[in-house]
DNA sequence: GCACTATGATTTACGACGCC
DNA sequence: CGGCGTCGTAAATCATAGTG
């Protein structure tokens, strides 16, 4: 029948779905305090505006794009845990 | 309080291997679409089900094994053969 | 029990794409 | 057009489960 298809890449498994941006940053762990202090303004507001974004990267050493990427990061952690909530006391 | 919410949180890390039969329905699925091993949204739901675990686990479970798997292809090489034997015993019956 | 590995979950950092 | 939004992911790391 139709199972040829697999027989391509016995070897070489089709190694295709190798992405790996070599200019990456590493990732680095952020501190307690940074954490912390994240947490913190992130509890205040959901959504940062220029000048706190600037405030709170100056505070915590990180740049501005590490600040704005957190709140991303943790809004789309805050949006899963919501629907984790929400299945659950649907039974 | 943050203490006490980031408590609660890794709480969450507490977890249990899955089973070998959602083991077992996952790699069959990853090592029968090893060209490109990124299932749907779609195909998620389905694997979830089977496997009576979350879409998120699901999702988790690819990510793991894809790095894991291109970090060490030999080390899976085994495994590998495992699944494609099946899946060809499958397609001849 | 203890050291070590396997494994599931979480955390940084982007690319892709959307909206204003 | 630019910049910030979400979504899905890579890769590293964390924390615990499993194993010898």
């Amino acid at each position: 029948p139709k199972e040829e298809k697999q027989q391509l890449d016995p070897n070489n498994p089709a190694a295709n779905w190798i992405h790996a941006r070599s200019t990456r940053k590493k990732r680095c762990p952020y501190t307690k305090y940074q954490t912390l202090e994240l947490e913190k303004e992130f509890l205040y507001n959901m959504y940062l505006t220029r000048d706190r974004r600037y405030e709170v990267a100056r505070i915590l050493s990180l740049t501005e794009r590490q600040v704005k990427i957190w709140f991303q990061n943790r809004r789309m952690k805050m949006k899963k845990m919501n629907r984790e909530r929400n299945s659950k006391e649907q039974l | 309080v943050m203490i006490l919410r980031s408590r609660f949180l890794d709480a969450r890390r507490k977890r249990r291997n899955f089973s070998k039969q959602a083991t077992e329905v996952l790699n069959e699925y990853f090592y029968s679409h090893l060209s490109n091993p990124y299932p749907s949204e779609e195909a998620k739901e389905e694997l979830a089900k089977q496997c009576g675990i979350t879409i998120s686990q699901v999702s988790n479970w690819f990510g793991n094994k894809r790095i894991r798997y291109k970090k060490n292809i030999g080390k899976f090489q085994e495994e590998a053969n495992i699944y494609a034997m099946k899946t060809a015993l499958v397609a001849t019956q």
